[in-house]
DNA sequence: CTCTTTCCTTACCGATCGGTAAGTCGGCGT
DNA sequence: ACGCCGACTTACCGATCGGTAAGGAAAGAG
């Protein structure tokens, strides 16, 4: 019934240990659906018939789990950036490759923005750690990029901090209220909505950055 | 110790019913700081000195006590914006003014965007209920007002939910990222940013609806 | 054939959860 | 004076939580 136990290896190699990753993706939706302290660590091995037990063996708190949850998604989150930014020159195209490729993963994986988006809401409560800090250098980028792109309109810093989180906030806000959207306006005017919103973010970026 | 037993009115009036009205107060303040399963009802009912049974006799059960707090959240929410539709013709001016409002209203009360965004993340797993009814109007008014106020335009009516989404998701996302800010920029930079949203909200919501 | 390590199990722990049942107690109407 | 009733309390319930301890199957090493 299990497969690959694979060779000797020990706890270092992430690479291709079946259970670990398994579990982390289990973790990674049961804690956005239900947040840190809804989701369980029973409920979470049990979905691919393990213990909570083998949980607790892999990872050794609920904390645990829940940063490696994290640590993989801002380190995905700043793979993103690293490859826009390599890819062109022009602030402003990079801005909109980030937010645009921001928007993109949103789609294919909205676990991630609703676990981010409770991580922001849960900060000021639970964790100590480091947490925020993981997407620090993300929105610190940002930032830079904003100020850069907004040339023309000669922004101040604070400016282009405010800005890029209300650029940002379009895109999260958005991804994070599929559910709310379908629910309010019907699941086809989603769709038609989630249809028109890149050319609409596209213009909202240029109109925010360009114009004076 | 306690103070006004009052008269001896039954549970209808709200008016002036001292423990249940704070009571209501204080699950506001763990709902959104801890979430509706991280928040206890013994918790809520031990801030102010009493027992959870005292809780669980205003309200039935913890569910209760949730949509309580909610519906007066989307009351004081329909209130706003028909004051300020009521106090305007113009579609982009009632537009700014709800907005805008919503951001003061923010600033008074962190606590209740961060519940209204938890409540957007949770609509997926828990509830069942009504629920996102709640804002369904709110947004439904939004859209139509953004769709009138870009008249010159000539949006559609689902690029209007869009333009709205995205409107809406600036605002209510800063609102729910102090914390994170003051973490990553330091409180002063969060203070200047504060200072620089009004602003740049005017311009962003000029930009998006009167710009061809 | 043993010894060790990896990966997982059962058994158990105290704490806390939401919720029920059954009082207690002061003020009210009659 | 008596009983009722609203506003609480203590006592208790089963379920579930995160976490510890100990053991066992499987596989590689010597």
């Amino acid at each position: 019934m299990l497969e690959e136990p694979r060779s000797g290896v020990h706890s270092e190699s992430d690479e291709i240990d079946g259970t670990r990753a398994r579990l982390l993706a289990v973790a990674k939706r049961q804690f956005a659906s239900y947040g840190f302290y809804g989701a369980s660590l029973s409920g979470i091995a049990g979905e691919i018939g393990l213990t909570k037990q083998a949980l607790i063996y892999h990872f050794r708190r609920k904390e645990d789990v829940y940063s490696e949850v994290l640590r993989a998604i801002s380190e995905r989150l700043s793979d993103h950036v690293d490859g826009i930014v390599a890819g062109s020159d022009d602030p402003l195209e990079q801005l909109e490759g980030i937010l645009l490729g921001l928007l993109e993963m949103g789609r294919n994986d909205p676990e991630e923005r609703i676990l981010l988006m409770r991580e922001i809401l849960d900060n000021r409560s639970r964790a100590r750690d480091a947490r925020t800090w993981y997407l620090a250098d993300f929105l610190k980028t940002l930032a830079g990029l904003v100020q850069q792109a907004a040339g023309p309109r000669q922004v101040s810093a604070s400016q282009a901090r405010v800005l890029t989180y209300q650029l940002l906030g379009s895109i999260e806000y958005f991804l994070v209220s599929d559910e709310t959207l379908k629910a309010v306006f019907g699941g086809e005017a989603f769709l038609a909505m989630q249809a028109d919103f890149p050319g609409e973010l596209r213009r909202l970026i240029r109109n925010a950055l360009t114009l004076p």
